[in-house]
DNA sequence: CGCTGTCTATGACAGCGGTCATAGTAGTGC
DNA sequence: GCACTACTATGACCGCTGTCATAGACAGCG
């Protein structure tokens, strides 16, 4: 999360993402962006023509592009990747963030949506767009370890659903229990659901994945 | 969602929760929730002496209240409830009001934790209590019908999640392909975990519920 | 009648929100 | 030197918000 050395612009942009996931959107003020920024109140209306509109669209968009970097950057590591293990590390960002920082803060995402989906269209549309640049990947990563292409999807939608849901209610009870919870009670059966290689049935307890394929 | 009959108070009670739902807790006024309950604007401040805080609280437990009912509603159904039902029961409610009525609004719990799990205490900690006043009757549920007792709590963590997570997403895509993903995806697991009757493992694709214990 | 408590009805106020208008300051090319 | 663009800097405006203050309606009751 590097926010230093980078230009005005995507600091502000990468800062508004911060407060809005802190604050909620309605709540998150243009001038408290340029202050978190260290950016000149003035660049707001330069850099960003169209107003809080565009400001939170950006960085709803940001976000999503974040999200499915994070999943590139697992499956670069160097484990063997599985279904559960990916799962595992994109619940384990925020047991990380809410052990060391509190739980000050959710899904930017998410937030947009609950402020924004009925009341500004093209902040929905962006979140929409966000999850979706966010479940590609995912869904991609699973296919390539072996999930049946037409099953890929719909896991890489659970999974982001029951995080989304556990971040939610893991900051309201101040506990990473919820998320600790869906992680252990969903690794199996994405795992399950990854094509054995010999037997034709599939067991739910099958074990390895498939080796990549690209 | 029967809104008249009841006495003023009641009613913004009701219709800050509608408010809240659809525009999020900052964008909620408290001269719109009195005009949506066609209440006098005076009663705000003889009612809610506490402000809006108090409001905003009482929102947040109605609503989690009403999920809790919900599900006591399911049980007393017709169909032997099974795990895999009940989820789809609890989804079905929102792909049915997202069909007849748009996806204009949300779940009320998440919009108040979205906007004031960091900024308003009070309302945080309502919002866990609201999730937890959901949770106990499911989790109850399920062990009633034959789940284990040690991991109803869990996956009842799980469906909520789960739930909730879907619901921003459908409302981000316009659209309840995430609801139904959802369901179809969790439903096996969750009938998996009912414990078999006479066999020890209790293979995944054990068939039926338990009959309920009380 | 008068008193009391519950509820209703407005008006005012102070604060903050996003946005516009205007002017200023680099920096670059010529 | 000049022109031009990119960016910065303020101040003002209007609308809205939650809250407070005050006063009115109206029952129940002795």
């Amino acid at each position: 999360m590097a926010e230093s050395a980078h230009g005005p612009r995507e600091r502000m942009v990468f800062s508004a993402a911060q407060l809005i996931r802190r604050d909620g959107v309605t709540a998150t003020g243009m001038r408290d962006v340029a202050a978190h920024a260290t950016a000149p109140r003035g660049s707001l209306q330069h850099y960003f023509p169209g107003g809080k509109e565009q400001l939170v669209n950006e960085a709803v968009d940001w976000a999503g592009r974040y999200a499915g970097k994070r999943v590139a950057r697992f499956l670069a590591g160097p484990a063997t990747p599985t279904p559960s293990g990916l799962f595992a590390a994109m619940v384990r960002q925020w047991t990380d963030e809410y052990g060391t920082e509190g739980f000050a803060a959710g899904c930017p995402v998410a937030a947009a949506t609950v402020d924004c989906a009925e009341s500004v269209p093209s902040t929905r549309e962006a979140a929409a767009t966000a999850f979706a640049t966010w479940t590609g990947p995912v869904a991609r990563a699973l296919t390539d370890m072996g999930v049946p292409s037409e099953r890929a999807e719909p896991l890489a939608t659970l999974m982001i659903s029951a995080l989304e849901g556990a971040i939610l209610i893991a900051r309201a009870e101040q506990d990473v229990r919820a998320l600790t919870t869906v992680t252990r009670e969903l690794g199996p059966l994405l795992d399950a659901a990854v094509e054995a290689e010999g037997e034709e049935g599939g067991g739910p307890q099958a074990r390895g994945p498939r080796t990549r394929t690209r």
